[in-house]
RNA sequence: GCCUCUGUAGCUCAGUUGGUAGAGCAGGGGACUGAAAAUCCCCGUGUCGUUGGUUCGAUUCCGACCGGAGGCA
């Protein structure tokens, strides 16, 4: 039990100012930088994921970027995979993990979820069920597994396949699969900071500013740079910016629309990122938009690192 | 100046043959174990432009007025 391994993760929506602080962080406790990003896993895929770049690492090593081509599958089960190595790594060399990021699920499938099915995604199989009547396989799900059918509408067929998919490639249910997932001693002790707005509009006025500074890079150009027909087929070019603007290069929108439409497609994506990290318990909130009024300007980002140290030297005396 | 059309939820618009109204988008809330920046679920009271009139009753019909669009001069 006291032999388990420090974990910090900053986590949050989207331009929140993870990274920043993430960086700081690691700088201070010496720590080495988990990107915990669904997207930024991507080669090439820079500009519209934000990506850190060299400056912004001030020095300090960053894990889990570009780590896939944009045209192969990459899920949560190799995020995990690769996330628990490089967990080994900077915590054999005495440098605390410091994940940072906002696509949750691959937070807890590296540091909650201690194994997967064995069933990895079978595209045929999916193909296939896809095309049925999505009632009759609902019905087949309540049927199998009909607690996984409970906890799943019936309208999303993506999960309704998954778990049919489960049972059909392994013989056992994705319930029974799920139960089994998580350890019941976990190897880490994981402190999450979770960057909160208390005024969302102030959340959503940096996204747009920042959606705005994405097309200003070129973002355009990256896109046309990454286009292939095996890249629009890929998991990588549903990625908010890169959808939008392929719409825009097919001729299907305007530019301006398309500049509005990746606002509107990040400001969507924080809310469910909220959704997600407010649920969680276990998160330590911080809310990035509430200092005191007689601290402005570049203190404001000193008064968050101080709360973040705070809470992270609590956590490190096992306060909690 | 005259004529026609138009003014309904933050936006775009339905609708009520007169019994005070509903969609999409935005917005809010939620779920989430191999596509997760994905996928899915739930949430709609608003002076129906203003003001008179007709009526048991008007957002709906009539008049005037105030916006907006177009046409004729």
């Amino acid at each position: 039990m006291e032999n388990k391994t420090n974990i910090i993760a900053v986590v949050g929506p989207t331009a929140s100012g993870k990274s920043a602080l993430a960086a700081q962080v690691a700088k201070l406790f010496g720590g080495e930088i988990l990107s915990c990003d669904s997207m930024q896993v991507y080669r090439g895929m820079d500009i519209g994921t934000a990506k850190v770049t060299e400056k912004e690492k001030q020095g300090v090593p960053h894990h889990l970027i570009d780590i896939a081509d944009p045209t192969e599958n990459f899920s949560c089960a190799d995020y995990a995979k690769a996330a628990k190595k490089v967990i080994g790594e900077v915590s054999s060399k005495g440098k605390i993990p410091v994940f940072c990021g906002g696509t949750g699920l691959y937070l807890e499938s590296a540091v909650r979820i201690d194994s997967f099915s064995a069933a990895p995604a079978d595209p045929e199989l999916r193909k296939n069920l896809e095309s049925r009547d999505p009632g009759e396989l609902y019905r087949l799900l309540s049927e199998t597994d009909p607690e996984a059918a409970m906890k799943t509408h019936a309208n999303n067929v993506k999960r309704v396949v998954r778990a049919l998919e489960i049972y059909m490639l392994t013989g056992k249910t994705k319930t029974q699969w799920d139960r089994e997932s998580v350890q019941a001693e976990s190897p880490y002790r994981v402190l999450k900071i979770f960057l909160d707005f208390n005024d969302r509009s102030i959340l959503y006025d940096r996204i747009d500013r920042r959606a705005e500074e994405m097309f200003g890079k070129g973002l355009v150009e990256e896109v046309r740079g990454l286009d292939s027909e095996a890249f629009r087929s890929s998991t990588a070019s549903d990625g908010i910016g890169y959808k939008e603007v392929l719409m825009y290069l097919d001729g299907k929108i305007t530019l301006e629309e398309a500049v509005e439409a990746v606002k509107k497609a990040s400001r969507n994506y924080a809310k469910r990122q909220l959704t997600w990290f407010r649920a969680d318990k276990n998160a330590h909130r911080i809310f990035v938009d509430f200092v005191p009024e007689n601290i402005g300007g570049a203190d404001k980002f000193k008064f968050i690192v101080n709360s973040a140290t705070n809470i992270i030297n609590n956590f490190l005396n096992m306060l909690y």
